[in-house]
RNA sequence: GCCCCGUUCGUCCAGUGGCCUAGGACGCUGGCCUUUCACGCCGGUAACACGGGUUCGAAUCCCGUACGGGGUACCA
């Protein structure tokens, strides 16, 4: 057997579709399981709208999915003459013809004929001429059926008699995506033909034109669940979250992405979920991908990504969080930002984000010129109802005056001894970190003080506890 | 309406006639750890749509019903 040559053939739509990036997955998987080749086809039938900004917008996020792709991009609408060819060749050989009526005029009749509504043939024997307006309809067969053998749904069968005499050339003179399906997939020698379930109902007609065209066997399909939404509906522009980009400047990473992707419809024998991709593309099988349609579910998205982030190395981390740390929307300026002192924090960082885009907000602090604002509910727990909160500051100014700032460990136990001595003294539990985080961060909750301390250094800790002091008063 | 597809915990997945008193993950939740928040660890929660068959034995095979979805275009 020839090595498998699969097909992403996505139309150019102005972004990428997680739906359509999950195809791409799974074409791409099916690929790299098997040794086989990975064909990018653009499926951009009506031509106008093949700008390179269309194209960009299928290829970049394929890219950054790490999904490369050994042939192509091939445009279909390069393949226009071929496909007309192959219209022409079946009106020559009598198994389409021409059809000059409208969509009302078929309406009206199937009423008049009391038949259901759809088509049923009216123009097979009236020698139309070609002409503006003209269609090119295929003859289907009016008995038998076409048998899919799905390799993920197995044997799917479909009457004939169900299939009207569909066009296959527009008006315009354009051929419709069955005729171009159906002659690329044989010119680029396609053995599989990956993709969404509700494709489905469309293989037995390309395949209709497939034999027609004398092309011998066709390749075997295999339809994907869907994917959908919360409710249970394919997955739409308009609705849903869709756009792959969004996740990516959300802070997602490709590598988290495309591991929850694959985990849509398959998953493993051995119930590892998080794992490197070389051990999907070993276990991957489309006899193994599942039928019923999957939500895409944000939050597992976002545990596989947290899981992700906190495997990386600190120096990959920031690099990665770099966008969004120095962002304009970032909660300070982005000329105080400092690398060596997120690389130092990094990883009291990644245990604690789902998405990079979090990270400023843990660090930001460490970049602000001073803390302006406090957590009103944090204040009131750490100050107002905290138990001395005064003297706990007081008393943590007086020890670490003459401290150098540089010894993490130090300014930890410095800080939790003022505590335990003032809870000795008043016979109490005096918690000193809370009004010390507090007068720092001004948040009731972050990342370790004692590490971060030693980058911002001795006069602007003092200064900000002070800051706290006078505002008790 | 017609055609096609599907149905295991709330969600995603494992399970291909006996190993299933159905397993893992997310979520939710109880606890431990912790002078913050997290992480980590231990535990709990919850499902084979329903009805018939086949079989010594069915989540797994067959039929039907219900429900859900997709398609039904000169969109792809």
């Amino acid at each position: 057997m020839t090595s498998p040559r699969v097909r992403f053939a996505p139309a150019p739509t102005g972004f990428l579709h997680v739906g359509s990036a999950r195809s791409a997955l799974f074409n791409w998987l099916y690929a790299r399981h098997t040794g086989g080749t990975f064909v990018l086809r653009v499926e951009d039938t009506d031509e106008a709208k093949t700008t390179q900004e269309f194209i960009d917008a299928i290829t970049e996020p394929l890219e950054w999915l790490g999904l490369d792709w050994d042939e192509g991009p091939l445009f279909q609408s390069e393949r226009r003459q071929l496909h007309v060819d192959a219209v022409n060749r079946l009106v020559t050989e009598g198994k389409a013809y021409f059809c000059d009526l409208s969509r009302d005029e078929i309406d009206a009749k199937a009423e008049e004929a009391g038949l259901p509504a759809g088509y049923h043939g009216w123009s097979r024997d009236r020698d139309v001429a070609d002409g503006p307006g003209v269609v090119v309809r295929f003859r289907a067969p009016d008995d038998g059926s076409t048998v899919i053998d799905d390799a993920i749904r197995g044997r799917v069968e479909v009457a004939h008699d169900t299939i009207e005499d569909f066009v296959i050339r527009r008006g315009d003179g354009s051929p419709v995506f069955l005729i171009a399906n159906a002659v690329d997939d044989h010119d680029m020698g396609i053995t599989h033909v990956i993709r969404g379930e509700d494709l489905l109902n469309t293989a037995p007609k390309v395949v209709l034109l497939w034999e027609a065209l004398g092309f011998g066997d066709p390749p075997i399909y295999a339809h994907l669940p869907l994917l959908v939404n919360e409710q249970r509906k394919k997955l739409s522009k308009r609705r849903d979250d869709v756009a792959l980009a969004n996740y990516v400047s959300r802070g997602y990473l490709p590598e988290a992405m495309r591991n929850a992707l694959a985990l849509l419809g398959w998953g493993p024998t051995d119930e590892v979920e998080i794992r490197p991709i070389e051990e999907i593309i070993e276990q991957f099988s489309l006899e193994a991908v599942n039928k019923a349609p999957a939500f895409f579910d944000p939050k597992k998205l976002d545990h596989i990504n947290a899981e992700y982030i906190k495997a990386m190395t600190p120096m990959a981390f920031v690099e990665a969080a770099e966008p969004w740390l120095t962002a304009d929307d970032a909660p300070y300026a982005a000329a105080n930002y400092d690398r060596t002192v997120a690389l130092a924090l990094a990883e009291d960082v990644q245990q604690r984000v789902s998405t990079l885009a979090e990270a400023p907000a843990w660090l930001d602090w460490l970049f602000v010129d001073s803390v302006d604002e406090y957590d009103e509910k944090a204040w009131t727990k750490a100050i107002v109802k905290g138990k001395v909160p005064d003297r706990v500051l007081d008393d943590i100014t007086a020890a670490l005056t003459e401290d150098d700032f540089t010894d993490r460990d130090r300014l930890e136990s410095v800080v939790m001894g003022v505590g335990t001595t003032l809870s000795e003294e008043l016979d109490a539990r005096v918690m000193s970190q809370a009004p010390l985080r507090i007068a720092l961060t001004g948040k009731g909750a972050g990342i370790p003080l004692w590490e971060a301390m030693t980058h911002l250094g001795r006069d602007v800790c003092l200064e900000r506890i002070a800051a706290a002091r006078a505002r008790i008063d």
